[in-house]
DNA sequence: CGTTTAATTGAAAGCAGTCAAACTATGTGG
DNA sequence: CCACATAGTTTGACTGCTTTCAATTAAACG
C-alpha cells in the first residue's frame, strides 16, 4: 500500500482486501475528485459532536478515534491507519460520537459526501466493500471490549503491540517484525483502560522477559509467537484477505 | 414494538427509527419468506466459527454475543433485542467472530440471505437501514469499550442498567422506571469486565444507596437522573430517533 | 422434595491506581 | 551551539479497588 502516488489508493487497497471490486468499480473511485489536507500530532481531524457534510479518508499516518467520559477520562476507542475511511459512521448516523486525533502527521483525503453516496447507489460492489469496512471496525471494535474487559495489563499491552503490528504491516509500515510506535505510553494507557505509569511498568516487563525489545520509539518482538501468546492473539478479528465476491458468494 | 403478530415487525420498526422507508419499502420487508425458530435460556443461536448463509432477526427475547479468550474467560460483547439483526456481519464477512446465545426465551426469524442482498441491492432504502443498523451497532461497542476502559464497577454496572433500560423501552420491555432484568450477575459481570462476585456487592451498594431498587427480577430506580448521573449515561450513543432521509439528507 | 443454579457474604491477597519527584528526550530561541 | 522550556518517560512508596477462594443461603426447576 502506497502512500505516495494516487492519495485514494491507500482506500483502494484495503477495499480490494475484503471486496472483489471491478476495473470499472476501481476506475470510478480514482476517479473522485478530493481535496488534501494535513494534521500535525495533537491536531484534531474530527471534533466531538461536529456536524461536517464530508466523506474522509486517512491517506497517510496515524490517527486516533476517543470519547471522553463525563468526569474527564479519555478512552481511545479505535485506531486509524492509511486507508482507513475516518467517519464512516457519518454516512447514516447524525451525530459523530467521537474525536479524532492525528497521532503522527496525517494526511487526509475529503471527498463530497454526495459523490459516495451517489457511487454506493450505483454500484453495487463499492456499496459492499464500505459496509465491509464498516463491519470490520465493528470486529475490532468488539476485540478491544474483550482486551480491556477480560486480560490484565501484560497481556492487554501485548495484544495491542500485536494489533499494531499485524494492522501496520500491509501499510507499509512494519519493518520485519518491529514498528515505530505511533503513540504515547499515556495514549498506549488510554487505549487499553490503563495508567500511564501502569503501562510503563508493564513494557519495561515485557523487555525484562524478553518479549519486547525498544530502542527510542521503534518497538521490535525477535520471537512473534511468544508475543501472541503473551497477548492471547489471534488475527481472525482484522479479516485480512478474506474476501467476499460482489454476488456475496465466497470465493 | 409489538413482538405478537407479524415477526419482522419488530426489525421493521427499528429500520424506522433511523431511516425513512416508503410504503414499498415496508411491504417488501413484511413479504419476506421466513422461518421462526426459538431458543429457550442457554441455547445457542451462533456456535462461534459456525457458517450459516442465513439472515436471522431476533423477534422476541433477550440473547448476548460473546467471545472467550484463549485462556477461557468469556467477554460479553453486546446485547440483543427484539428487532436487531443478529449477524449482521455475516453479511459481508465470512467469519462469524463471536457467539449468540439466548439469555431468555427467544424467538427469531430467519431468511434465505441471498433474499436479503437481493432486496439491498433493488431497494436503497433498506441497504441504507441495514447499514445504519450495523453503525448503530459499532457505536454501541465503542460506548462499551469506554465503560469498561474508563469507569469504576459502580458507574459500569449503573451505565449498563441505563443502556437496558433505554433500550428495553421501545421494545416495550420496560414498565416505567423499571425492567425486567435479563441476565444474571455472572453475565452482568461478563459484560462489564468484573467478577460476579464484585458485580453483586456493588449492586448491593447502589441498592444501599437508594439508587436502585430490587424486587426478584424486577430493576427499578425512583430517580432516573441519579441512576444516568452515577452512570456517567448519556443515550447519544444509542442513535434513537434520529433519521437521516433516504436521499442522505438530514431530516 | 431433592437437585441444580444463582445470589450472598467474609477474609485475604494482588493488581493497578494515585501521588510525587526525578530524569530524559525533543524542540525553540538567543 | 547552548540554555531553556516542554512533553514524555521512569521510579518509589503507598493506597485501594477488585479478585480470589471458600462457604453459606436462597431461588429455580423437574
Amino acid at each position: 500500500m502506497q502512500t505516495s502516488g494516487a492519495p485514494l489508493s491507500p482506500m483502494l487497497e484495503k477495499f480490494f482486501l475484503n471486496t472483489v471490486l471491478t476495473e470499472d468499480d476501481r476506475a470510478a473511485i480514482m476517479a473522485l475528485p478530493f481535496s488534501l489536507h494535513s494534521y500535525n500530532p495533537g491536531k484534531h481531524i474530527i471534533k466531538d459532536r461536529a456536524i461536517s457534510a464530508d466523506f474522509q479518508a486517512l491517506v497517510s499516518g496515524f490517527a486516533i478515534a476517543y470519547k471522553t467520559t463525563s468526569d474527564g477520562f479519555r478512552q481511545i476507542v479505535g485506531f486509524l491507519l492509511p486507508g482507513d475511511i475516518i467517519n464512516i459512521q457519518h454516512m447514516r448516523l447524525i451525530d459523530d460520537d467521537c474525536s479524532v486525533q492525528a497521532t503522527m502527521p496525517c494526511m487526509v483525503a475529503v471527498i463530497d459526501e454526495t459523490l459516495i453516496r451517489n457511487l454506493m447507489s450505483k454500484r453495487l460492489t463499492i456499496s459492499n466493500a464500505i459496509m465491509a469496512s464498516a463491519l470490520i471496525e465493528a470486529s475490532i471494535s468488539r476485540e478491544w471490549i474483550v482486551n480491556i474487559g477480560r486480560r490484565n495489563a501484560r497481556a492487554r499491552i501485548a495484544h495491542l503491540f500485536c494489533e499494531l503490528a499485524t494492522r501496520l504491516d500491509p501499510c507499509g509500515l512494519a519493518q520485519g517484525q518491529a514498528f515505530k510506535l505511533p503513540l504515547t505510553q499515556q495514549q498506549i494507557g488510554d487505549a487499553v483502560g490503563l495508567t500511564a505509569v501502569h503501562v510503563n511498568r508493564t513494557i519495561k516487563g515485557l523487555i525484562k522477559d524478553s518479549i519486547l525489545e525498544q530502542d527510542q520509539h521503534l518497538i521490535s518482538f525477535p520471537n512473534w509467537d511468544l508475543l501472541k501468546k503473551v497477548a492471547g492473539f489471534n488475527d481472525r478479528y482484522l479479516h485480512l484477505n478474506k474476501r467476499i465476491t460482489a454476488l456475496g458468494h465466497y470465493q
